[in-house]
Formats: structure tokens, sequence, C-alpha cells
DNA sequence: AACAGACTCAACCGCGGGACA
DNA sequence: CTGTCCCGCGGTTGAGTCTGT
């Protein structure tokens, strides 16, 4: 049986509100309350339909709003509470008194996604310095359009002395996965239950989201504290289990082990801290941390288990033949030649897998790089990590290009990061300025083919782990075997 | 000055779930 | 147990506005 419409539609005006309808409105619901939608607009002579009188209340109208741009806290705490809670709006808008649901979204994917884009990066060769800032670029961080001016003017006139219903504001559930350090430690145990039972997902992060807004320590951001989490994160709620992996003990000290000592590469950290310390409590710019340990081989037949997932699948997808035939057409697109003779050079392909996800457990980041371009690469996965939502990202290094290719977004999306990655390439310090413009100039290339979000669907196995987060990123080598960790720390934040 | 397109954000849409008969 | 109503949520759209060329 189709189901039945909210209200009559035939008639029934649509679009903006007039000033008129929110006096209507405001006064029908100082007098009667809030409720009834349904039958709200017929008893307060308003043509326009339930859900839409409900939502221009609950967004625009109620008393109790905060007028004005997002501050930094509340900017912080959104940041951090989509790190736990994911696109949760509703509930994220529960921890900020005045804000809306509809409010805190449109901010996320407009001024954090822009917040991210000058988020301050490492060096490939693990210096001291960020390579570059690129809200000091011409373009980054500048507001450009939008409706603000008279938006704000309008939201100062209307809006008066209305009573405020019901809301549905979550409560701050008690705090109990906090430890004294203010890093989260979860019970193996009670992440097992969470990992299995939605709603123990869900009371979990809230907690979680609730104290990542108490705390005040450099360790806000952690959210794993044991291997058991990151084990499901790596297996989610199926009932296999890396135990018997041999995860050796790291204790909840958060000290990590580099893994350039063990495989390696290019150096994790960036070197702003000696002795591979966990950099947690560093104040200065984002770092990538390691946090996995070196796995043995005793337990391979389930470490491939784990690798043959669909990963095999998204992996053949973006790096065989028809993922060779993909990036031909994507280099094209951007206008990136490489060669003297036109084309491009197959580089041969690393052994690394990288994903991450943000809160929630959708993936957004995956990829495989040479061993030498794994610190940069993974950089560029930490940022599309903190990029949030349900952006996938695949990172390769290409004649100096780290491209970062969307899964699951528009081809435009996915421009815009490799321009912005061609940015970084351009050679700052001499101030070429004709190159940095003709890179920028890259990220007004729009694209819409949405047929590619049909062709190379994220396995929906990777989805859901309910650990995954935004801060954190995992990467699994194969040869040998070996599964590393990454913690962002909430610094990384602070731009 | 005109234009294209980037950007914001209010509003719409479809769906899921709870309440209830 | 089933069907219906209603609410609330998250994703998406598109009008309005601004900026760069």
């Amino acid at each position: 049986m189709g189901r039945s419409p909210c209200c009559e539609k035939v008639g029934l005006k649509k679009g903006r509100w007039t000033a008129e309808e929110d006096e209507i409105l405001a006064k029908y619901i100082a007098a009667n309350g809030e409720g009834s939608w349904r039958s709200l607009p017929k008893n307060a002579g308003l043509l326009r339909c339930g859900k839409s009188c409900r939502l221009r209340w609950i967004n625009y109208l109620r008393s109790d709003l905060k007028r004005g741009n997002i501050t930094k806290e509340e900017d912080e705490a959104i940041m951090k509470l989509h790190a736990t809670l994911g696109n949760r709006w509703s509930l994220i808008a529960g921890h900020l008194p005045g804000r809306t649901d509809n409010e805190i979204k449109n901010y996320w994917n407009s001024h954090l996604g822009r917040r991210i884009d000058s988020f301050r990066r490492l060096g490939l060769d693990g210096g001291d310095a960020a390579v570059l800032d690129l809200g000091t670029l011409p373009g980054a961080g500048k507001r450009r359009g939008g409706r603000t001016s008279r938006s704000a003017a309008r939201k100062n006139t209307i809006g008066g002395a209305v009573g405020r219903g019901q809301q549905g504001v979550v409560a701050s559930p008690p705090v109990s996965l906090v430890q004294s350090d203010h890093s989260v430690v979860l019970d193996p145990d009670q992440n097992q239950a969470s990992s299995v039972t939605n709603d123990g997902l869900v009371d979990a992060n809230e907690e979680m989201a609730s104290e990542l807004l108490c705390c005040t320590s450099p360790m806000d951001g952690r959210l794993w504290g044991t291997d058991a989490e990151m084990e499901h994160v790596l297996l989610g709620p199926s009932e296999e289990s890396l135990a018997g992996w041999g995860w050796p003990d790291q204790g909840d000290s958060g000290v990590m082990t580099s893994s350039e000592e063990r495989g390696g590469g290019v150096p994790v950290t960036s070197g702003q801290e000696e002795g591979g310390a966990t950099g947690l409590g560093v104040e200065r710019g984002p770092e990538l941390v390691t946090k996995g340990e070196e796995m043995v081989g005793s337990s391979s037949s389930q470490a491939e288990k784990l690798l043959d997932w669909d990963l095999e699948a998204m992996e053949a997808k973006l790096w065989d033949e028809a993922g060779e035939m993909w990036w031909h057409s994507e280099l094209q697109d951007l206008g990136l030649h490489g060669l003297a003779d036109g084309g491009y050079q197959e580089e041969p392909l690393g052994s690394w897998l990288i994903f991450s996800g943000t809160s929630l457990g959708d993936v957004t980041a995956l990829g495989r790089c040479d061993k030498d371009e794994k610190g940069f690469l993974e950089n560029e996965t930490s940022r599309a990590t903190n990029e949030g939502n349900v952006t996938g990202a695949v990172g390769r290094i290409r004649f100096g290009f780290s491209l970062s290719l969307s899964l699951y977004e528009d081809y435009s999306e996915r421009l815009v990061r490799a321009a912005d990655d061609a940015t970084l390439a351009v050679p700052q310090d001499q101030g070429d300025a004709r190159k940095r413009s003709a890179a920028m100039n890259m990220m007004g290339r729009t694209y819409k083919d949405r047929s590619y979000h049909n062709r190379h669907p994220l396995p929906r196995r990777l989805s859901h782990h309910p650990w995954m987060s935004s801060e954190h990123l995992i990467l699994i080598h194969r040869n040998p075997l070996r599964i590393d960790a990454f913690t962002l720390p909430s610094t990384a934040y602070a731009l």
C-alpha cells in the first residue's frame, strides 16, 4: 500500500516563507503550542503543509535559536561531535543549544569542508615545517557568494518572543568510558557489545560525544585506546576475530611505534617529536601517529581473510585494467600528462592498503601506494579522512601530484581534491603565482557523473564499523603482513 | 559591465520508526 | 498483527548572492 501524503499538496504554497506567514505561524504556536503539525496549517490559516510549518518553526522561528555565526567553540564542538557521531546532525545539534540540525549540517557541508582544505600538512621528508598552508593561498578560505548579509538581517528582525515547546535535545549521558587521562579507553567486551548491537553503538558514541566536549586535554581526540578496538574496526561485527593474531601489548599509554622503524618508509611522524612520542600532547599542527604493531605470520590465514574482503574487488577496480582506464581518463580530464610524450608512466604498485573512515564507519579513504609514497599518502589520506562525510579517497603520487579521488562523491569533488593536491605541488617558495593560479583554477572544474557511484559501490562490509573515526587511519601492509593504525590528534582540527 | 560559476542556506523530499486503533 | 498517522531525520535542491574574469 502506498504511503499517504503527509498533507494535501494541491493548492499549498511552497518555497520561501513570507514575513506574514512567519507571523501567523509564530502567533499560532505561541497560543497553542507546538505539535499537531498536520492540522496546524488549517487551524492557523496557512496554506502550507504541516511539515513545512514544522521545519520553519524548528529551523527559523523558535525564540531560543542562536543568531549569528557559529562561534569558534561551536565550530570545534561540531568537529569533535562529527568525528564521533557522524552525520547525525540532530544529535550534534542536541549538544549545541540554540543551533539546529539543519544549520549544523549546512555549516559542515560548507565551512568545515573549506576549513579542511587549509589543513596544514606535513612534509614528505618528515621535516619540521608544514609544507603549505592552503589558507594562505589565493582563494583558500575566502568567503564567496551566499546570502549571509540579507539572511542575517532577516534573522534579526524575525522571530520574537515565541515560546518554545519540547525539542529533541539529547541529554548528556553519564560518562563511563573515560579514564582520568581523558583518553577514551573502551572495555573490549563493551566494545564487542557495541559492535553487535546498534543500541549499544549509539549509546557509546553519544557518551563519547559528550565526553569529547568536556575534555580539555590534548588527548581529547583520542577515541581508541586498545588493540581490541582496532580489531573491531577491522573486522566489524563479524564473528571473525583477530584474537590470536598476537597483538603486542601496548597498554593504554598511547605510546606508539613508528612504522618507519619497521617498514623503512617515509617517517609517519613529522619529526617534531623525538623518540616516537605520541604526539597527542603536541599543540602545533596535525600529525599522524602510529599506533599499530607488526603482525606476525602465525595468523596469516586470518589476516588473509581480512585482506580478502571486498577491498580486493575494489582494488581491482581501482588499479587493474579497468582502473587504469579510469586513471587515464582522470588524468586527461585534469590535463595532466606528466611525460614528454604526452602519456604517463605506470608506477609499480606498492603493497599498502589504506583505508579509514568517519565515525560510525563510513569508509572515507582507501588506497595503496609504494613504500616511498607512504608518508605523503598518509597525510593525504588523513586529510581526506578529516573531510569526513561519505567521501572516499584514493591517493597516489604521480609526477609530483597526489591525486585524491572520491569513491562516492561526484567528479567535481574529486577534482577539487586533485587540484588541491596539484596546488601543493606548486613550489611556493619560488612564488610562482602563475603555476599556483593554474592549479587553483582546476578547482573550478565540475563534473557530474553519478554513474560512478553505481559502477564503484562501496563494499558493504566496510561500512558501519562502529569505532571508525575521522581521527583515525588504518594501514594494512601485505608483505610482511602488518597493520598500523594512526591517531590524529585533536589539534589537527585547530587550524 | 556582463557573465559564469562558486557559494550559502532555507526549504523540500523521502524514508524510518513510534504510537495507536 | 496490520495498517495508518504523525513526527523527525538526513540528504538534496535551487534561489539568491557574491566574486573573479
